[in-house]
DNA sequence: TACGGGCGATGACGATTGTCAATTTTTCGC
DNA sequence: GCGAAAAATTGACAATCGTCATCGCCCGTA
């Protein structure tokens, strides 16, 4: 998911700093003269609420920096973390292309720095920057991508594989390589979203959890994980439950 | 999923029947006339692989009649039905906007007709209709929540529920309602697909439908599936496993 | 017609998971 | 800093699931 800007020179968001990887790289100077009046940034707390679930759409949101997680709930209470955005992900452009509400939430993991522009400037971004069009269905396309392949993990992998596994993507992302050659992560999430995200309750997690660290492939300490060997936990993941 | 064109007396595809439904509704005449060269209808056995996973994009198809499964490989040979398509349904288009390989299987599920469409052809016809690259869009969005109601279920529902909520999904599109207010399903998948898409063993789907006979609540022979109660399947979806 | 292969059903059994409950730890607002 | 609320851990137990194995059925083929 990551949008290089074909023209690098052309607009670019002063503030975000991300314009290299957002959708607006393409914007002309008068398209990034608008976007910049439309445009507002704000700063979110941990745990605060960007859209919700079922609100009408006012525009859509560019994460500018910090983690945004992407949630849906039912009747009953559940939640399940769909996905996590990061800074140059646009987010909130469904809702908006389908002039219904929203259908999931976001919200802020920790602080988070979130651009919004608003409905009118959005518009008016897309009727004069066709290639922002191409840009959602770009996203669109990844983002399917991710969905199906989360699909598959689910269909083929055990528990322990799919945490081995989601472990493996936040390293990517959130990793510190330490100079041993371990990495250590600082979790965004808590360990009831790592339970949504992979499909289990919570205490199947935590007991997953134990078992890693017993058997030495990652150890937990609150939200921070280190893990000694990062190709012994890629090993977990087809691993067919050998001993 | 159902897309319903905006001017109807515009150009209709006149062999797919399915022109009101289709993305190619809002084609004018010479871009119907474009569509109607680049067309090719082909009718595909049960089994037959429409395009391969791996397989360089060779243009879009569009489903005119029967069932289609999009299927997903891994290298250990595991697969999983990730969805269905009907007439209507454009397929094979997100690796077409990419330009990259083919990320997922197409297979007929049973007799079907579908009608290819080459690159040339839906190259030009996206040059000259942007209403057709606004449908495309719209098919993501549609394919994404989808997906995203996938992996909600995966995480919340029983595997008893998820088979409930599954055959609900099927009897819309496949069942025939008896005079005695049952229905019944001729089922296009096997037991394997469905536990695939499950996202469970083909034993444990096999021990399920028998415990769905047992209790009166679906009746399987073969690929017929009859349902005395439908309001009784879906009271079984969020069924906090009682007895 | 006999044969082989894929699919489906079922039994046995160990491993994993969900549920309920109790306890500890952490977080967060005052 | 303190106290309440939420999160996390752990144990016990029943239910479910995965694995392995067997058996029967159907179907296409030799």
């Amino acid at each position: 998911m990551d949008y290089v800007c074909a023209k690098p020179d052309k607009h670019r968001c002063a503030v975000c700093h991300v314009g290299r990887r957002s959708d607006w790289c393409d914007l002309d100077d008068t398209a990034g003269a608008m976007l910049e009046r439309g445009r507002r940034r704000r700063e979110y707390g941990s745990g605060t609420v960007v859209f919700a679930q079922g609100d009408s759409n006012s525009g859509v949101y560019c994460v500018s920096g910090g983690t945004v997680g992407i949630r849906r709930f039912d009747d009953a209470g559940n939640s399940v973390l769909l996905a996590l955005a990061y800074p140059g992900d646009t987010i909130g452009y469904r809702s908006f292309l389908t002039g219904t509400e929203h259908k999931t939430s976001a919200e802020a993991l920790g602080p988070t720095v979130i651009c919004h522009i608003d409905r009118p400037t959005i518009t008016g971004l897309l009727a004069s920057t066709p290639a922002l069009s191409r840009r959602f269905l770009e996203r669109l396309i990844g983002e399917l991508e991710h969905a199906h392949d989360a699909m598959f993990r689910q269909a083929t992998l055990s528990n322990r594989g799919k945490l081995a596994h989601l472990l493996l993507i936040l390293v990517r992302r959130h990793g510190r390589i330490h100079e041993n050659g371990s990495q250590s992560i600082d979790l965004p999430v808590s360990r009831r979203d790592l339970a949504s995200m992979i499909g289990a309750r919570h205490e199947t997690i935590s007991r997953i959890i134990s078992r890693l660290d017993t058997d030495g492939i990652a150890h937990f300490s609150g939200r921070q994980v280190t893990i000694p060997n990062v190709e012994a936990l890629a090993a977990e993941i087809d691993r067919p439950d050998a001993v």
